[in-house]
DNA sequence: GATCATAGTCGTCTCTCTGACGATAAGCAC
DNA sequence: GTGCTTATCGTCAGAGAGACGACTATGATC
């Protein structure tokens, strides 16, 4: 019985299978997209789902996230394990622990605990399904949250909830954190950085104040020397993120 | 072969043990402090840890951190399981995930991942010995963070790294929350609440701005109509928790 | 009971930051 | 060239924070 169970004894422990979810959002087409694969077995087989897998038992959680994200993505991620971590302007992507799901019916076949990381990348081509997902696609936040599920279904598991948190946490450290760089390249512009914050929030900022802002935060932005056209107009300066993490006074986001 | 197990295949999972960990944090003596058990048993056998236990097959894992909570301290939890959920100015403490740590080596006998909760509850009597801890006590997490540990030595397990984590997680929410409340009894005085910015924070705040700030943030604060004098001086009015959660502007904290 | 120490509460001033918005600059399409 | 787009600089009013003066109402001490 487990009441009689010593609570550290390690020969009569209830046994967990342990997993990771991944919220990876990106924003392509100004529009806040999370990365979704198609079940290819059963339970929800055909449904739309997170990446994820299992926790392989020499690996840490972080470790496995990393690896489950390279496999469906390619991507090669900097964990942010304590507090910073990523260098400025890197190619990867930044990657932190989100929250850990365990319900003890949010797998139909057993208990499944569910360590969830979310995953902010610069927008990537359509990534490759691979493993025992049949297919895989970016979905734009907005139809997902919002009353009208994908296809009319919605995602498998408590997936909805975990991309809901995800979704929250990201909308939120991007007020006070230099967060929002991880979306864009590794130059980029006060425009397009801009249209981040657009997208990832939902609101239109006004783009003289927000280029007062952001150029006026001591190591937010470093100019990287050169110009770029690419958004059509005058040519915009280049940046790479700077240093600086914490972002004091926070960016603040407009309430409807 | 792990390599060859379908990422989904309930019979063939790595199996893991389950822990909650609890950071329970309140102020004594303008103090923040935390709850800490000694261990009676190996490993790590008469080492301070955090209290904490297996989750048991058929329940949540909030469910599990605040039945080890109600074993530990007698304390009934607000769980704050999306976002708001306690009601203002109740009798127990509040509840959230922190982290979940899962390193592959952090329990020498076996595979352990631990989901840490933080618990933020008022002043407490010493604590009462339960379970498999041959004691029980509230330590300065000061005197826990800083160079010197316990007695002399660390925390047992990763739980100095766990402890850390919640202490930053609940200086930074009341930095933007009305969390600090928590910390408070039912009813309390605009001192009490400074106090215990103070004390979480370790800094001096000034009175007048800080009553200024608190007063007139609509929702923080609600008058219960009584004064108290407890802490000497002037009579203070009490109030209550508001309904808000979400200080906007945020309380700032001073830099050193 | 007068005095003092302790807290609480109200006001004022200055500085910084934000939001609103005008004006100018420098590319591209035609 | 004209028109359109985006980038960048400037100005101004209002909100909020830090610094601090002033006053109030208790209990403690002589």
């Amino acid at each position: 019985m487990i009441v009689a169970m010593s609570r550290y004894d390690p020969s009569a422990f209830p046994p967990f299978a342990v997993t990771v979810d991944l919220v990876v959002l990106t924003v392509r087409d100004h529009a806040l997209c999370a990365l979704l694969v198609r079940r290819g077995e059963p339970p929800f087989q055909g449904y739309w789902a997170l990446p994820g897998g299992f926790v392989r038992p020499d690996e840490g959680l972080a470790e496995a996230a990393s690896r489950e994200l390279a496999e469906e993505t390619g991507l090669r991620a900097h964990s942010a394990p304590g507090h910073d971590a990523a260098g400025p302007g890197a190619a990867g992507a930044h990657l932190e622990q989100l929250a850990t799901y365990g319900h003890p019916q949010r797998d139909p076949r057993m208990r499944v605990v569910s360590v969830a990381y979310l995953v902010l990348a610069p927008d990537l081509p359509t990534p490759r399904a691979g493993g025992d997902a049949s297919g895989a696609r970016w979905a734009p936040v907005a139809e997902l949250l919002g009353q009208s599920p994908v296809d009319g279904v919605p995602l498998a598991f408590d997936h909805g909830l975990i991309l809901a948190d995800g979704v929250e946490r990201a909308r939120s450290k991007i007020e006070y954190s230099s967060l929002a760089t991880a979306f864009c390249p590794a130059e980029f512009t006060v425009g397009e950085l801009r249209r981040v914050y657009e997208a990832v929030w939902g609101v239109v900022l006004d783009p003289r104040n927000f280029h007062r802002k952001v150029t006026g935060t001591p190591g937010f932005l470093l100019p990287s020397g050169g110009t770029t056209t690419r958004q059509g107009g005058r040519p915009a300066q280049l940046f790479t993120a700077g240093g600086a993490t914490v972002l004091n006074p926070p960016m603040l986001r407009p309430e409807p």
